[in-house]
DNA sequence: AATCTGTATTGCGTAATATGCAACACATGG
DNA sequence: CCATGTGTTGCATATTACGCAATACAGATT
């Protein structure tokens, strides 16, 4: 039980300078103060020298960046315009579809999938079912994130200070007689989704509308979309919740767990 | 549609795996189809292995995936989870707000930053000037894109295609006489805007308001903000437009350039 | 099925490359 | 002014990543 070997993993064969490269990156995105060459250094185990020409390199590409006068790291411009360059929200429909699709079938109801987009969800994709009578919610539309399942389910993890900012301290726009209204319910409101790992809606935006999402979890962690099913209250009846949530929290991770497949596979 | 600069550099000591890896990195995010591995070889002018190599590694680290089933390439989890955890409008006010200030001051007028949340523009932040009358636009005010001088530039390099899948194609929300309200004429107008370097509002959403800004622009390159200053019109003349659109394209400039000292100094 | 073609993946020797050391530059503060 | 902490560069060495070639695997063609 001793010395972790870099040695010999014929498995995975792995570039040392630019997994360390990608470890600074990292670690530079996920602090929220610039950080130093020196803790470059320190953090890889590595000589400064070393640890400045990795960080050139990536400055260079405009990964990283000096704040002017500075000379600590902040994240580059590269990251912003590659990330937002992507088509994201593409991606993700294309790999959650054929799951999005199962669930619709298998509860027989509209399913969807949603992001956040700033204040609001934005549903990017459903599957319907084959009820004649379809719930309203298409695929583009814009709802309000703290009075619908999709919206509280992308909310999960926000504590009391983000919700603040995102909506102030007053009084929220009232839909529906369900609807909260009030922060301090709110933020109790997502802790216990988080908790809890789904989000419903009891017709607190459209009226006699019944829903239930779960939010979707990179590396069981970030929160980047959410996926739910909706119908009528005449035919979702308040009973079936535990049973349409264990279908949803199960696809929720199921999708998750695609979008992880950055990992290599078993080995 | 590659560029690769193989230009020598002794000055500037780099890493080449890292590099290389950054390389494909680039390439995977700014195509819009998966990028097999082959293809990665011969635009690198490498070995296939090797190629693989480097792939494997960003694979590991979650920054490149590939899609369930296939075996090339697309962008991973990591790109995502870094640069929306990373918190840009902080950064960008930070880098922003001392050249925002001097524009404020320079003019006399109120001048704000703003960045694209969705289908609006955000103020993330403002200067103001001595006048008592200050405008209305306050920090955290959401705008809409296709009537307000902020919005217009965000929007500057929308192509028609862009615009109707943002706003649709039937009339859009009349807020004043002079709102654009065809997507047609929109079309024309961001066209404009971007061979003319910056947008202005003849009072197309707030009545009596006059604003000019221009996009902020990652080298030269993708829009990230913009910046402009508004007053009423009975202090902000047409013929103020020529004199106000020069100072407010050269702090557009300044600040994109301050964005993007990611290179290296001069060597 | 068997073969073939193209691609992904692994082993290995070698040479190029990244590394640590040490010297140098540069700023900050005493 | 020197002292001390950084960031930066030159250089020799051995570690590392490279290309080659062999192997594995998948899809199409016969």
């Amino acid at each position: 039980p001793f010395v972790m070997s870099t040695k010999k993993n014929p498995q995975s064969p792995f570039i040392q300078s630019l997994d360390r490269g990608l470890t600074i990156l990292t670690s530079v995105a996920l602090s929220k103060q610039p950080i130093s060459l020196g803790e470059i250094a320190a953090m890889l185990d590595i000589d400064r020298s070393s640890a400045f020409r990795l960080a050139h390199t990536l400055r260079r590409r405009g990964f990283l960046a000096c704040p002017p006068g500075r000379k600590d790291y902040v994240l580059g411009s590269s990251m912003w315009t590659l990330s937002h360059r992507y088509d994201w929200s593409n991606m993700l429909v294309k790999i959650a579809h054929p799951e999005l699709k199962r669930l619709a079938t298998e509860i027989n109801e509209t399913a969807h999938l949603a992001i956040r987009e700033g204040k609001s969800a934005l549903f990017v994709d459903s599957a319907h079912a084959s009820h004649v009578i379809a719930v309203s919610g298409q695929t583009g539309e814009l709802v309000p994130l703290y009075c619908t399942a999709h919206g509280k389910a992308l909310l999960a993890d926000a504590d009391e200070e983000e919700l603040t900012s995102q909506f102030g301290s007053g009084q929220l726009q009232k839909y529906t007689k369900n609807t909260i209204t009030n922060l301090k319910a709110l933020v109790k409101e997502c802790s216990d989704i988080k908790r809890r790992g789904y989000a419903m809606d009891e017709s607190e935006y459209g009226a006699e509308l019944r829903c239930i999402a779960a939010p979707i979890r990179i590396g069981n962690d970030a929160i980047v979309a959410s996926i739910g099913i909706s119908a009528p209250v005449t035919r979702f009846a308040k009973e079936q919740y535990p049973a349409y949530a264990k279908e949803v929290l199960r696809v929720a991770g199921a999708i998750g767990k695609l979008l992880s497949i950055a990992e290599e596979k078993s080995n």
